[in-house]
DNA sequence: ACGTAAACGAGACGGTACGTCCTGTCTTAGT
DNA sequence: ACTAAGACAGGACGTACCGTCTCGTTTACGT
């Protein structure tokens, strides 16, 4: 297979050669090996990304990638664990712009940066492995919360009524980001010829949440 | 080989010996390979599923997979299209009782037959190979053009204004599903004491919709 | 694979679940395999000689023998370097019973171990690949220089004029002993009923190579 | 695989596109198989030469090839049967004349027409298929009988004493024919420089024989 | 004259083996 | 104790052939 060999050339940063550094965990194998897998998966996706493709392009032995992460799957999570620090904060000054904002650029965030292809690795390892999907629930409840926070801040500013139905807001918020993100459309809004769909349907769930009360 | 009926005797109906019948297509062998691989998906998930186990399972040999399905994708696809023959039809005289007909029976639908585990590993797949999201991508369409017309029939009746926002109703509606799938979340509703969500997002929804006019 | 017992079986010793000793090769794991490849050899002959089989039943995985063996006829090879370390030394005190003795034992060797088939196979694959065809002809340049010795050792004792044509002796010697072997033709002499032919091809040689002086 | 469609191609007569000529076997499909058998045989030798290669090449389908050879080794002893009709007869007015005369014809035979790739074949594949191994040892006591008719005439003539050690000889000329064979070694003497040491062979027998007496 | 029988090409069938890739475990040798 | 390295048993990949089978067609022969 050709990539075996492509998987090395493009290291980059010369293999600096680790060694142990004695008894105890050397972070630098530790980010050399989630580095490698980040780009692993941005540049070939799920199918390519393999502990022994990781190995090798990290410079690493496979025993230390076992040693560390138990199998692919908790590799992966912590691959996005990294990645998805970077937390989108918004602020507009309605709840609407706020809830188009953070869509537009989690959006962003998903198309141009390895961040998305490594999401969508999330999801469909969790469809085989339990432990994903267990990873997978709490995280997602984790940024449901956040998105609560938002949503509950416009309740205070008077943009939705205090007795609007939050919880089916905030869920149908996220199914409509992820089938956006699995079916492959989070393209950029075409700013001037097409209209962009999102607003319209962050318009919908906030009326209808209002609605609701 | 004799030593692999360990794997063929789950199978029940003691394996006839199929042959070819000319040069042509054995209809005989391609519904044993659908069914070996649709018991396959249901009881180990895509995990287990390799067109290995497939050929040991459904008592025929791999170059007889290979011939008739290009991988492991388009015969996942093509399990899939066997199950999806059962339509969905509803119609409880309103809108608001179609759809959460229509939710409920297909939530049902995923969890009691195999179609659950298939379609759940057929967006898992589709997320390292293209051929298998473009396919994902045209059922999709199909389905959302299906639900679209439910819809159309409830402005028909008078259950929405004629100018509500339908596109996002119907996207909104698929992410709620699909989200539920993937994350596991399609159990059956406690009748008695927990109150189904499911009602409160088809409430928030056919709201939003009716406010967009 | 608990369902191939059946070829692991005859083995004898167990299977002892050999694994790695570290980053070098596991001479337990070469052995095994030369073992089990010898017994296949002379048990079903080269049709049934595939490394499937002697992965099988050398309990090692295929890509174990392929890191070592590029391919079937590297192995074969090595399984016939490893038997033919029975150097046959002979020394009646006449250059006649030498060679008498030679042949002789070489057929019984041929015939009561499995040198026998396994020279035969080397001999039948080199007729497709070149690699074993060198290999064999190396070979034979170096029985053919201890046959030399031992004719020269003939001449050295005046069994044979010093300008006795050595080579056509010993080319047409190994001539004789390769097509009795490859026409199955190296049945033990019947003490005394059917006078053995093998002395007098010695003899004819022999007389021949006086003559050439 | 390269040769695939390699193997159509150069069929050359532009497949007359055969089919059934009534109940009987159909002699042009026999030949094209045949011919297009002996071609794989010469170009690709042994290791290409499949039953599959053999139908495609000839335009042909494998029923019809296993209707009328039962295995690959029977088909094999046919291609060489059509060839080794060219007989070598010689007659120099020697026996030593025509043993050389033989043998020199034999190697350019074997050298510059498909027969010795074929032959090679043959008795490769002898060494693994009993039913082989007895055509060939019938094949070969019909040519050692005609070896034997050109000694005695050469007895006849006084070339040789009447009581000269006959199956001897024939033996050995044949063990010393095949391994030039089998060994590849039978490239065409280089007439002035390097001295053919095929004379020298034939002297050596023929005085041997001689001396047997 | 026509139906039957056999041969034909084609190619699908259940299989075995190929040689390659990856998994997760193990051991070594070196910090 | 931890590292890079890499061998190990195992198993799936996708391909080539095996030898068998059935098809639909094409003759020739015996009614």
């Amino acid at each position: 297979m050709g990539e075996h060999s492509a998987d090395v050339a493009p290291k980059g940063k010369a293999a600096p050669r680790r060694t142990s550094i004695g008894g105890r965990r050397n972070p630098a194998s530790a980010s050399a090996i989630l580095e490698a897998a980040e780009a692993i998966l941005s540049e070939t996706g799920l199918a390519g990304f393999s502990i022994e493709a990781v190995a090798r392009r990290a410079g690493a032995g496979k025993p230390t990638i076992y040693r560390w992460w138990p199998n692919r799957s908790a590799l992966l999570m912590d691959v996005y664990a990294r990645q998805k620090e970077t937390v989108l904060r918004v602020d507009t000054g309605t709840l609407e712009g706020d809830l188009v904002e953070l869509l537009t650029r989690l959006f962003a965030f998903w198309r141009d940066t390895p961040a998305g292809a490594t999401f969508r690795s999330i999801i469909a390892e969790a469809q085989s492995d339990p432990a994903s999907l267990a990873a997978l629930q709490s995280f997602l409840a984790d940024r449901r919360a956040y998105v609560g926070e938002v949503v509950a801040r416009g309740i205070a500013r008077g943009d939705l009524p205090p007795k609007a139905d939050l919880p089916s807001l905030v869920e149908l918020i996220f199914g409509f980001a992820w089938m956006r993100l699995l079916t492959g459309d989070i393209a950029a809004p075409d700013a001037d010829h097409v209209p962009d769909a999102l607003p319209a349907r962050v318009r919908l769930l906030l009326r209808g949440a209002a609605a609701t009360a």
